[in-house]
DNA sequence: CAAAATCCGATCCCGTTGGTAGGATATGGC
DNA sequence: GCCATATCCTACCAACGGGATCGGATTTTG
């Protein structure tokens, strides 16, 4: 599997997000009830979305969280990178130093590293597929099946 | 990461093989050597190259393994699939019974799977990044490197 | 027969993942 | 002021899968 539960519980957190209004803060009891996760599961993945600014909160009594930026301008290539960390095909692509990702291997008996191109390949064709897509899209798409009909053609 | 080093080997196994002249066997041991991969593990790993047809062997002395078809001929789609098995971004899009890979969630709550909107996404751009690349071209990448001298500029 | 290989299954170590537990801290309403 | 609500933080744990090793059975060449 390439990605996580936490991918899956941190996109359904913002999208649920997403469909409320902005700047009120809803409970993550509330999004944990309405998805049905655990509760202090939720905390920890919600955590690192804090921390990368995706999200805000609001201590206390009727505090919550919600989106710091419109949906319209969050990709979900940020949200699935503070949920996921780098992402990163294979080991080599990681250099724990830099955070940067590029491939570290040594060119073996002189020759280019082959696997090299095969991972850059397939990481632009995940970082891209993250990048054209944005929350509100998400949003959107659930907001369509809310007055359809319980049937679904 | 995405991909274990199951791939990482036999991908770098298939490019040692497409060096090879065709139909001449090569022994894995002469491979372990050259890459310097564990030959136990990399016996594990080959089977599977093996069970997905790609790769033809010879038992006994002298014996070893080959390409089934011309490098050509051969998409990096199969391989990393072959190794990897099926090439999903999230649980919900293996369905045991059938191997077909989808999402099985519930729609919650009546709304649209909106997490399946993106893995399906993103599962479209690494499968299409794999399909676009044959085992030839990585041969040949690393051939380019087999003339030049050992500072690389 | 002996050496060189492929084949096969069982086992093991270990890091990650998903999840729980418990508490500290902050805020609003009474 | 107190209590309920809620975020925040850290430690902990069980289960799982990945990477790898081992031992041996089988096949083929010389």
């Amino acid at each position: 599997m390439i990605f996580s539960s936490k991918a899956e519980y941190g996109v359904r957190l913002m999208v649920e997000l997403g469909r409320q209004a902005a700047e009120q803060p809803t409970s993550l009891k509330a999004i944990a009830d309405a998805e049905n996760l655990p509760l202090a599961y939720l905390e920890q993945v919600v955590a690192r979305l804090r921390k990368a600014g995706l999200v805000m909160s609001a201590r206390g009594a009727h505090g919550g969280y919600w989106l710091a930026r419109p949906a319209e301008e969050i990709s979900m290539d940020e949200v699935v990178q503070a949920l996921e960390g780098q992402i990163a095909p294979m080991e080599c692509f990681v250099h724990e130093h830099t955070e940067r990702v590029l491939c570290s291997h040594e060119p073996d008996a002189g020759r280019g590293c082959a696997t090299k191109l095969l991972w850059t390949k397939v990481q632009g064709g995940i970082v891209r597929s993250l990048q054209t897509t944005t929350l509100a899209e998400l949003v959107e798409f659930t907001r369509r099946f809310d007055r359809a009909p319980a049937g679904v053609a």
